[in-house]
DNA sequence: GTATGCATTAACGCATGCATTGTCAATGGC
DNA sequence: GCCATTGACAATGCATGCGTTAATGCATAC
């Protein structure tokens, strides 16, 4: 995950700020379940429990809401947003198309080797962790690989989008991880995108990591459905 | 408090805050060139201006920070973020995905007559200013028919996105509408798009889209590299 | 003349205080 | 007995103040 436990300073050479620190942490503890969908919660407590002023979390907030994590009323709490099967639809809808993209331009522009082996080695980890059906093992390597695969794109907006919206999917992801079967047919995709990638075959790139989405989609709203959750 | 506008309640009726009516305002100046890409302005330079305290225009920094319309630089000032040919190309793929995306839906659901109506009335107003050729007249028409296009789709998520991208090119657009040739070209295409929605071709209208869109991007990015713009 | 270091100053991050406003409950009227 | 109205309370939005820190200018040394 992210790992910046660098107290001072941020990744960008300035100090961390409060509002950083709580959009993180906050960000984090929703992702996780530490904060519950539908849960409300008072700008003092969390204050509270970030150990700092009610002014970085009331700004954290605003930040959280305009990326659809939490919803602030004026005077009920900061309330974490659940997502319904619908907004997974809408949150996958995105996510495939930008990432089909990212997938396009890498296969276009070409990859170093070492970019190559690092998105091949997050495949064999996914595999390894199949093998010996550790399923979290095998959901933070395919994290990385998708993660990876749109950073190594030149597009940071592309980038941030879709790191928004991951971060949304995952409480989902965690939820139903045990719910789902092994993917072992997942994993056969990566591998023939990374071969498209390879050959630079951008449009064959785009249309492997389309189905793929499209796949991820289908099962996710599924499963949401089939365990009777209207929303997580 | 302040004078200005004496609307008390936004769209969703909950009381206009100064940190949405900073943001509103600020985007505004921006997009319009009130405020010049690069230039630097102190916290309290713009809240005397928008007659406020330095708090709401904080807050509302720190989320157009994160929209990518300005840089907060701790002791020299808020930065209004100048957009380089390849931002745009950055941006333009994005929306050329999304927007293609969103048409794709919209054949797929299907259109009210209403709403392909107004699609076309769009088209119209374009073509009469062109007739006459009254450019803003026609940017603004081709600006409605872009963001009703995408509005009319149920995806909240994509037509948040795409707005805050479409909001960046925006200045560039004003930028170079004189300088581009009139764009009989694109208004075929926006009819054959609407057609193609109407007729429920989800492929062709993604299609026909994207096409369109690519050809924007291209003329921008030549547009600006013409006229040694090296940023906006 | 130039470079370096220190002092001054001012801008911003954040804490705090105040006023506004919505919520909840109690009391009174119907 | 139920509903409405009012009052008290509490949470938030925003203004203000303070401490921190970085930028700038001047002085001094080389």
């Amino acid at each position: 995950m992210t790992s910046e436990s660098d107290k001072t300073n941020g990744s960008d050479g300035r100090p961390i700020s409060q509002v950083r620190r709580a959009v993180g942490l906050l960000r984090e503890m929703i992702i996780t379940n530490k904060l519950l969908p539908g849960s409300n919660h008072l700008e003092s407590e969390l204050a509270e429990l970030l150990g700092m002023s009610r002014t970085p979390v009331h700004e954290a907030a605003i930040l959280l809401e305009t990326q659809g994590l939490i919803e602030v009323i004026p005077r009920r709490g900061i309330r974490v947003l659940p997502l319904s099967a619908a907004d997974m639809e809408e949150i996958y809808a995105i996510l495939t198309e930008l990432e089909s993209l990212a997938a396009y331009d890498l296969a276009q522009d070409g990859l170093t080797p070492e970019q190559l082996a690092t998105l091949r080695a997050h495949i064999d980890e996914m595999e390894a962790a199949l093998e010996v059906e550790d399923r979290p093992r095998w959901a933070s390597a395919d994290d990385s690989f998708h993660r990876d695969l749109v950073a190594m794109g030149r597009n940071r907006r592309l980038t941030a989008i879709v790191s928004t919206y991951w971060d949304q999917v995952q409480r989902a992801r965690l939820l139903t991880l045990y719910m789902r079967p092994l993917p072992h047919r997942s994993n056969a995709d990566h591998r023939a995108l990374v071969d498209a990638i390879a050959e630079g075959d951008a449009e064959r790139a785009r249309a492997i990591h389309r189905k793929h989405r499209l796949n991820a989609k289908r099962l996710m709203v599924e499963l949401i459905a089939q365990h009777g959750l209207t929303a997580v």
